[in-house]
RNA sequence: GGCCCCGUAGCUCAGAGGAUAGAGCAACCGCCUCCUAAGCGGUAGGUCAUAGGUUCGACUCCUAUCGGGGCCGCCA
């Protein structure tokens, strides 16, 4: 059930029956007129701008079709008051049947309750962290972790047929440094003296990869050349970097549905079917680009190239898709990929890059439009830089990886809940300030502890009450404002769900689990000036059951939208 | 030079084209013999970077400018 989704409907058929009668003339659309919570709760429950948005095409001042509307609507059952406001909004106030109503349907249907059909099983491809299998994942791959899985988790709660997907870049000369780097490591394990020049992995976790390929093969490849040993050690080495990044994934719970090797794509005739395909569109042809302006990088000299026309499908330049000596650029599989994402009949595309990927927006964009004629959208989302503090200060070093802060580093500090609540209190496109101290810290300050702390208040008062042995009865007792107030914040949670899964942003069930809890403490804390707005009744079953329903309504909601963000709902603060 | 993101209270940030632009922090004033005061209530604080445009209506959409960040042939 959604609210305003039923109040809307009970506008729109009133607005047919207008149609109907004459009031207003026939061919007139309803996809504008909307109903909302108003800015101001003074004003009514609900706002609906219908008037306003049908007075120019219908020919008649907003007042009067205002006036109209409002004399229909006041009939309604549901509907207690209407009032005409301002330019014309229609002011609707809500029979208090309403809210009982939603705070038992909210305690019934549980885990179920804000769930939606809009997604309709549209089969939709998420593709996020996709960190190269060079090492552990570190501070900006963990904000891309999360916001892809809650991003996945709110599409699935949408009612979307979502599938996770993690590409590993195993094919490319990133791996061959990763093999070199293990190399190393590998002499090591067998008592040589090796040095860590430009251009190798220095870092202390291939150690123990080193010692594994020790233990595997033993002296076999001391003293080879490389030709005898690149090949086993870059598979062995992707492997074991692939083990790291999927424990550090599951440190914070993150579960891929798939993980796709670019390596696969090769010698499948992939790569050659997808660029077939757009040169069939005439996409793809031999040429030499413009050298970059402004930078001027010394060594350019043009060079021709085989490019693919991504400017008619939007981008800004065309793009290399061999290199001058026939080699495919990173480009290719990458175009090839996402062929095959759509020949697996994925609907809706997401992407999230890091920010420093930005410049690559356009041109997949522009090829999955190409690939797909238009069919399929692909959303590239960019988390922004994410930079770290601790006691205020500006904190970089890791022990682990000697440059960067680890993802491991993150989550043992303040472990996988705060990590992923904090991470999803901003936009991803906002650059985002992670305090050690301050994620960790117990008090309103600190939005984690501030939603936590409303879900244990409630399991608090649930313990209490479950010693009196009442009758859980979900039908709720709500005569304060405060209480009023929670009950319409709960009602707004299944609108809240599409609005942020329709513009892939999580980040607004982090919010609105904030202004919940919000609403919540302040009921909480009315009951120190009236007593009869507590939920625990000693000796009274029949009033606490009443007055419970509200708090465990409130309960459920978070712990579904905490459930959205990967994050634990605790029982207790201790 | 081009492209992308950002610019909202002193600070950190919310804000489906709607009403008098919101929240937290910081400042000031209040509230615990009572379900967790780890909390709540109140006061104060604004040319929504600037200038145009579209619209009945713009923080929101378009254009230009200014400021901050990122990216910019064969690296991935």
């Amino acid at each position: 059930m959604n609210i305003f989704a039923d109040i809307r409907t009970t506008i729109i058929e009133t607005l047919d029956a207008m149609v109907a009668d004459g009031a207003l003339p026939a061919n007139l659309s309803w996809g504008n007129v909307t109903v909302e919570p108003p800015r101001d709760a003074a004003h009514g429950d609900m706002a609906t701008n219908a008037a306003m948005v049908l007075a120019k095409p219908a020919g008649q001042p907003p007042r009067a079709i205002a006036d109209a509307l409002a004399d229909r609507l006041a009939t309604e059952a549901m509907i207690e008051t209407v009032n005409v406001a301002g330019p014309g909004f229609l002011n609707l106030r809500l029979v208090p049947d309403v809210w009982h109503d939603v705070v038992a349907e909210v305690v019934d249907a549980g885990a179920r309750f804000g769930h939606s059909g809009m997604g309709a099983g549209v089969k939709v491809n998420v593709e996020y962290v996709s960190a190269n299998p060079t090492g552990p994942l570190h501070v900006g791959h963990t904000r891309g972790a999360v916001f892809g899985d809650a991003l996945a988790s709110l599409l699935a709660f949408a009612g979307y047929d979502v599938t996770r997907e993690y590409y590993i870049n195993d094919g490319g000369a990133q791996v061959d440094v990763l093999a070199r780097s293990v190399y190393l490591r590998y002499l090591e394990a067998h008592g040589q003296e090796v040095a860590f020049e430009d251009g190798t992995y220095p870092g202390d976790y291939l150690i123990a990869v080193g010692e594994a390929l020790k233990a595997k093969v033993g002296d076999a490849y001391v003293g080879q050349n490389e030709e005898a040993w690149l090949p086993d050690i870059r598979a062995f080495a992707t492997e074991a970097m692939m083990d790291l990044i999927r424990g550090d994934l599951g440190l914070l719970g993150v579960k891929m549905d798939h993980f796709y090797s670019e390596k696969s794509l090769y010698g499948t005739g992939l790569i050659e079917e997808a660029i077939d395909d757009l040169d069939k569109k005439g996409l793809i042809y031999r040429g030499t680009l413009e050298p970059p302006k402004g930078k001027a990088p010394e060594d350019w000299e043009p060079r021709e190239q085989v490019l693919f026309r991504s400017t008619a499908h939007g981008d800004d330049v065309d793009r290399p898709i061999k290199k001058s000596d026939g080699s495919w650029t990173y480009f290719a599989p990458d175009i090839a990929y996402h062929w095959d994402k759509i020949k697996r009949e994925f609907d809706e595309l997401i992407d999230i890059f890091g920010a420093d990927h930005g410049g690559y927006v356009k041109r997949m964009n522009a090829a999955v439009s190409a690939l797909s004629d238009g069919r399929v959208p692909l959303d590239v989302k960019l988390t922004q830089l994410v930079k770290l503090y601790k006691n205020g200060e500006p904190f970089k070093m890791s022990k682990r990886a000697g440059t960067f802060v680890t993802l491991r580093d993150v989550v043992e500090q303040v472990g996988s809940d705060v990590t992923r609540f904090v991470m999803l209190t901003r936009k991803n496109d906002a650059p985002l300030d992670f305090d050690f101290d301050k994620a960790i810290e117990q008090s309103k300050d600190n939005p984690v502890f501030y939603v936590q702390y409303a879900h244990a208040r409630v399991r608090s008062v649930m313990r209490k009450a479950e010693e009196m042995h009442l009758d859980w009865s979900d039908n709720a007792k709500l005569e304060d404002e405060a209480e009023l107030a929670v009950a319409r914040k709960l009602a707004e949670w299944p609108r809240l769900v599409e609005i942020a899964a329709r513009n892939h942003e999580p980040h607004r069930v982090a919010f609105y689990l904030y202004e919940l809890a919000s609403e919540f403490h302040a009921l909480w804390n009315r009951g120190n000036d009236k007593p009869e707005l507590r939920f625990v009744h000693e000796g009274n079953p029949q009033l606490t059951a009443a007055k419970i329903a509200l708090p465990r309504a409130v309960a459920v909601v978070i712990s579904n939208g905490l459930g959205i963000l990967g994050v634990t709902p605790v029982e207790e603060m201790r």
